[in-house]
DNA sequence: CAAGAGGTAGACAAATCAGTCTACCACTAT
DNA sequence: ATAGTGGTAGACTGATTTGTCTACCTCTTG
């Protein structure tokens, strides 16, 4: 059996996914996990510290999934592109590592945790900041031209979060597939200059 | 004074808009509306009846300011412009119709409330469809291919989630202006075929 | 003026919230 | 074997949740 603490993460986060943050209360969690009040409380000394744990949890599991999918492609172009396909399979429950789709985790807890100077809303942001770095990392092999480079990574971010906020409130699941063809548009424009 | 209903209706909402939907309780909106448990319950049933007649209110608000914003223009694509320019503006609150810029607020409620079954939901995702409409009907001013006006609307809409997104999540407050190159290049992409 | 109706008030109730407490159980080290 | 340590259990607490209740107050209408 895995340990208790990593048990209780999972369970929060699998909840919290679900049904929102504030929507599930520490009973509730620690019934799902069959453990004791006192044992979640001997591993988490607050609930915020708990949803911490599960922000930190998904974070690193998020990483991973979206690394494996955009380091697979032989150029860097199409690791841009790989990461939309993802996306359609994650919006379509193909993605096996991150469950059901249920939006995004971090831009739902910011949803619910609005004060910046807030530690789950800060875990939010750099969890997005960790992510665009990523992108910002394939851009950069694909033009050397710094502002070209900034202009495709803040745009492939802004389609990428649309996208998943298109795929969760109007259930449009296809939203991944569609931004792809701008996607190209947005590499090709700038690889002409 | 206006009148009860509408002054709790607007309280809720700010309070909601603020602090997010399950954080603020019925007794804090009477407190703050400074109006009597029974006087809320007269007017609205349940919190959830509540939480809808605010959703309500919200999506005429923003659809109004939105209109404003985009009607304005003489070309249908500096209408479309126009939409990030005063997405813009919200994000830097100088949207008074809108008050001070805490994300979307149906993202955030589809954030909190995501059973496809439930009315909040619904209200939500009915809301998108609205404002893509909207969007839709100055795209096809631009572009008679009912295909490269699909395309273009449905890719001005994930950008517009993707800017709100990341002005809220990354508190990048020029997400708005980030996305206008790419709409235009989206555009003329288009007008070229 | 008086009767009736509808909005207003805030105390109240039952359920649930996060978090605490004492007791115990299983294992390790002496 | 036994003392000690760290994880486990679940009843308990006080605050807060949504929603109810009776009483009153202020208007409108006869």
């Amino acid at each position: 059996m895995i340990d208790k603490k990593t048990h209780i993460i999972r369970t929060a986060l699998r909840l919290f996914i679900n049904k929102g943050i504030h929507a599930v209360g520490v009973n509730e969690i620690i019934k799902t996990a069959n453990v004791a009040k006192k044992t979640l409380y001997h591993h988490f000394a607050t609930k915020e510290l708990l949803i911490i744990a599960t922000l930190d949890y998904r974070d690193s599991l998020f990483i991973s999934w979206m690394l494996s999918h955009m380091q697979k492609p032989v150029s860097a172009e199409q690791s841009i592109l790989a990461l939309f396909y993802a996306l359609d399979d994650w919006f379509n429950n193909r993605a096996e590592q991150l469950g059901d789709f249920h939006g995004c985790f971090f831009i739902n807890a910011t949803a619910e945790y609005k004060q910046a100077d807030c530690a789950i809303n800060q875990r939010c942001k750099s969890h997005k900041q960790k992510v665009r770095e990523i992108v910002a990392g394939f851009v950069k092999l694909i033009t050397t031209d710094t502002q070209q480079a900034e202009f495709i990574t803040d745009n492939v971010c802004i389609l990428k979060e649309g996208a998943i906020t298109c795929a969760l409130v109007q259930q449009d699941l296809t939203a991944g597939l569609k931004a792809i063809p701008l996607v190209e548009i947005l590499i090709s424009s700038c690889k002409l200059k």
